[in-house]
RNA sequence: GGGCAAUUAGCUCAGUGGGUAGAGCACACGGCUUACAUCCGUGCGGUCGGGGGUUCGAGUCCCUCAUUGCCCACCA
């Protein structure tokens, strides 16, 4: 090998040996914290925080590939770029996995004790806070760490505070008993976004309510029956109602009957809510366990009997089922019931049910008293903001579904019952009854002086600061430079899973709390899935670690391959082939630099253009389109399409073609040629190691790390700008190739020898000196030898190959291999199709409409092709008749 | 009950101002041609889910149906 570092250079290229190294060499270089500087616009985004709940998966890895993508774009675009970090506490979530991780050791968070429970849970963070951070490393993310954040800091947890005083003084919090979703596992209230419906086979049990006495008198039956999904729930009825138009019932309204087991009179009443065709068409009305009925019973005054315990146990309420678990209680019911002779009969019922999405116990309705945001007066400015177009969805069509969402809105229940979280900021005066929301401890109650108050003990829903993230994390509620340097920030990029839960919910406390929207542009990818396209979870057992991937094929295949096989918003899968492709692209792009490399030092001032072959001249045309449209597609966030353009160029045509046509203009014995041979295959390498850089920062830095005189990083090079492209050159390249991919498929179809050379014979036309200039080229890639460019012939040679490149005809005399029957059967199969082509075409250009209607450059096109067309057929025509 | 997506080569998927269908993998044939066998060359392979419509022209726009997946909805 003719040498410069090389030597340095595996043949393979081996990430595991630079990964770790260069992600050092970026850290220290300071490239990672931006500079700010008011005389620019800059870039932002703020990291979707990972839960603290446990390592990094693939999911994770799926944002990491875009954001850093577009971060490392920008920077190199020259922008004072941030990309901040930080992780969430994930409330519920990382409650759940330490109380299972105490569970474990046989211990509950009331044998700790509040305190020392969210001791535990703090050393849970650490431990995996740590993990998360060194999984980004790993994956090349250029966060800047100076800047990185945790949702429970002091400053962040005193935003929280003041976000939430705000609003209670606006009035847009309130506490109040409402009908809420229960989980009796984890003993909290949940949002409807985290309950998950689930289709289940259940049983419609009909139970007989008897009719008190005095009524029973006057009607024809002894009782009404009603049907249930939830028996157990009767313990809590306080009515029976009926439908005001149902015939069957209306002389039974206003009556009243014996609640089993209870003794309770209820009163039949009529409601229009009551469907007549389900079930009896009589309901039992429990206001305390089911909204429906919570509602009915509003309307009607009824009382909410609450039956249940914070555990799912039934209560004092209960009567004889007092202490059983709901679930057992409803077995017990419905054997009781029997027993009695009230259960008329039981159906097979598939209807929907509710259950907590972090720990999939099935949620009870229940009445509770709850802290609630007022949340129409925050939707409707988040609403306007994304139909005035300052906030941009792509794809466009999430913008619906989040209207439809936020139009539909209803208030939020923000306290958990929780320990681990923000503490909700609001105490309690026990002697004057006065309630305090504060951002600071307050010493006393203002009303009355009183100096023992007592805090509430709950704790907020986790996405209430995960709302605040985009500004929170940028210093407020204090006017910081950062504040007012990277806010708003520049794009949200998350998947579409959480629109509703945190994107929302962003724009929300953005609008409201500092008057702007919080990105401009939110960009949702789809969601990874395994091989057979399951979606991953860790219940499933189908979740995977990025680093075990980084392992085995390098975090550059693992981010190109992320994002290059997917679409804005829609799912993909991740196989092993689709990381080896991308694996040997790195792995190619190594091996180009390898080569290029090899051909020695490249002169250091730029070339003569004149001194330039077409070849050359192609590939930089060709590299200056790539320039322009990778830089369009990322403007319009196609990554995906952008990444295969680059994959296209990188190995069809430099590698592919380029490096193989420099190897024979190198060895052609002329130093001046080879010098700027040199020159090309250098500037279009230094090029495409900027353009990939942001795809496969790994791979990239540590080839640019070979090159010669280079004194900084490519992570601060510059993005390169399109220069001129030559039509002219690509021209003849394209004819000239195109001649070359005719005489191998010829040779291959034929069976020639791999490495013999054939002679060949062009009748160039008009093109004798594009192809004569190609002499070499053509010899080399094509193997032919002696290669005979003319301009025409008068008599074609009997015994050849008769070819067609663009038009132009080129003889392989292969006088022992043609057999001219078989040479006639394919000049009349190739004057078939040709046929076939011309007669379609002047369909299509004699219809009356075509010619007049479609624009004159596709008319010209058309009509081009068809004198191509024609000027085949004659060629042919003429080849048959000389094979006659 | 609403809504959204997907349906393109054997497989996984691109195809984003409508203008002659693409890639990777797989497969077949031939190659260790001194950057790379994680490679090179050549080839095979599609009535773009069905039906209708708009248009000179539809994978691309509209309607409809089918299958699959997902989201939303207080289905006792």
């Amino acid at each position: 090998m003719a040498d410069i570092e090389t030597g340095a250079m595996p043949k393979t290229f081996n990430p595991r040996q630079v990964e770790q190294s260069l992600y050092q060499r970026w850290l220290q270089s300071g490239a990672f914290t931006p500079a700010i500087d008011w005389s620019q616009r800059p870039f932002t985004i703020v990291i979707p925080p990972p839960n603290i709940t446990g390592e990094l998966h693939y999911g994770h890895a799926m944002f990491v590939a875009f954001q850093d993508l577009m971060i490392r774009w920008h920077r190199m675009l020259g922008q004072p770029t941030l990309w901040l970090p930080g992780t969430d506490h994930a409330g519920i979530a990382t409650q759940n996995v330490v109380e299972a991780e105490l569970a474990r050791e046989g211990l509950t968070r009331f044998d700790l004790g509040r305190e020392r429970f969210v001791a535990r849970v703090w050393q849970w963070k650490e431990k995996y806070g740590a993990i998360i951070n060194r999984q980004l490393q790993r994956l090349g993310a250029s966060v800047d760490w100076t800047r990185e954040r945790f949702t429970l800091d002091e400053q962040l947890s005193r935003a929280v505070r003041v976000a939430f005083v705000r609003l209670f003084e606006k009035g847009l919090i309130y506490r109040g008993n409402y009908i809420v979703n229960w989980c009796p596992r984890c003993t909290t209230v949940l949002s409807d976004l985290e309950v998950d419906h689930e289709e289940t086979n259940g049983k419609l049990y009909y139970i007989r309510y008897p009719l008190v006495p005095t009524d029973r008198a006057h009607t024809d039956p002894d009782a009404i029956v009603v049907a249930t999904t939830r028996p157990e729930t009767m313990l809590g009825d306080t009515a029976v109602a009926v439908n005001p138009a149902d015939e069957r019932y209306v002389g039974l309204i206003g009556c009243h009957v014996t609640l089993p087991f209870i003794g309770r009179v209820l009163p039949i009443i009529a409601d229009t809510a009551v469907d007549p065709a389900f079930g009896t068409g009589a309901v039992k009305v429990t206001p305390a366990h089911d909204p429906n009925d919570y509602e009915i019973g509003r309307r009607h005054g009824l009382p909410a009997v609450n039956i249940l315990n914070p555990n799912g146990t039934i209560n004092a309420e209960g009567g004889p089922f007092a202490g059983l678990d709901r679930l057992e209680a409803r077995k017990a019911v419905v054997q009781k019931l029997q027993e009695q002779g009230l259960l008329v009969r039981i159906e097979d019922h598939v209807h929907s049910v509710g259950h907590c999405s972090r720990c999939n116990d099935i949620i009870e309705p229940m009445i509770s008293e709850q802290w609630f945001v007022k949340i129409k007066p925050l939707a409707e400015p988040a609403i306007q903001a994304v139909r005035d177009g300052r906030i941009r969805f792509i794809p466009e069509r999430f913008a619906r579904i989040y209207f439809n969402w936020m139009e539909n809105i209803r208030d939020w229940p923000i306290s958990r019952q929780l320990w681990w979280g923000h503490r909700i900021p609001v105490w309690y005066c026990d002697r004057c009854g006065q309630t305090i929301a504060s951002v600071e401890t307050p010493a006393r109650c203002p009303s009355c002086g009183n100096q023992e108050l007592r805090q509430d003990p709950d704790v907020l829903d986790t996405w209430f600061s995960s709302g605040l993230w985009p500004f929170s994390t940028l210093g407020w509620p204090e006017d910081t430079e950062d504040l007012r340097y990277f806010y708003p920030t520049s794009v949200l990029e998350t998947g579409y899973d959480i629109i509703f839960f945190w994107v929302a919910r962003m724009i929300m406390f953005g609008l409201e709390f500092t008057g702007k929207p919080p990105f401009e542009v939110v960009y949702l990818h789809g969601l990874l899935r395994d091989e057979h396209g399951e979606k991953m979870s860790k219940s499933k057992g189908n979740v995977r670690n990025p680093l075990e991937v980084i392992d085995r094929f390098g975090a550059d295949a693992l981010r190109y391959a992320l994002v290059t096989g997917s679409t804005p918003g829609n799912d993909m899968r991740l196989s092993e082939e689709k990381l080896e492709g991308a694996r040997n692209f790195a792995n190619k792009l190594w091996n180009a630099a390898r080569f290029v490399l090899s051909t020695g030092q490249p002169p250091t001032v730029e070339p003569d253009p004149a001194a330039l072959t077409a070849a050359d001249r192609w590939i930089l045309s060709r590299y200056h389109r790539t320039v322009a449209s990778v830089s369009s597609l990322l403007e319009e966030f196609e990554f995906g399409e952008a990444g295969r353009i680059l994959y296209e160029f990188v190995w069809s045509e430099f590698c592919d073609w380029y490096i193989e046509i420099a190897k024979v203009q190198i060895r052609s014995g002329d130093a001046a040629r080879a010098s700027t041979t040199r020159w090309v295959l250098f500037r279009v390498l230094d090029g495409i190691l900027r353009l990939l850089h942001p795809y496969m920062p790994f791979v990239t830095e540590a080839i640019w790390d070979h090159l010669p005189g280079r004194d900084s990083m490519l992570i601060v090079a510059r993005w390169p700008s399109a220069g001129p492209t030559d039509p002219d050159a690509e021209r003849t390249m394209d004819l000239v190739m195109e001649a070359i991919r005719v005489i191998r498929n010829a040779r291959a179809e034929f069976r020639v020898e791999a490495g013999r050379r054939i002679h060949a014979v062009i009748v160039a036309e008009e093109h004798v000196s594009q192809f004569e200039s190609q002499r070499s080229i053509i010899e080399a890639l094509a193997r032919v030898e002696p290669l005979t460019i003319v301009s025409a012939i008068s008599e074609p040679p009997r015994r050849a190959l008769h070819l067609l490149a663009r038009g132009i005809a080129i003889y392989l005399p292969l006088a022992e291999m043609v057999d001219l029957e078989v040479e006639r059967r394919r000049a009349e199969q190739d004057l078939a199709r040709l046929r076939a082509q011309i007669a379609s075409l002047d369909h299509r250009l004699s219809e009356p409409g075509f010619t007049t209607k479609a624009p004159p450059e596709v008319v010209q096109r058309e009509r081009e092709r068809r004198a191509a067309l024609a000027e085949q057929i004659e060629k042919i025509e003429e080849r048959l008749a000389a094979l006659a």
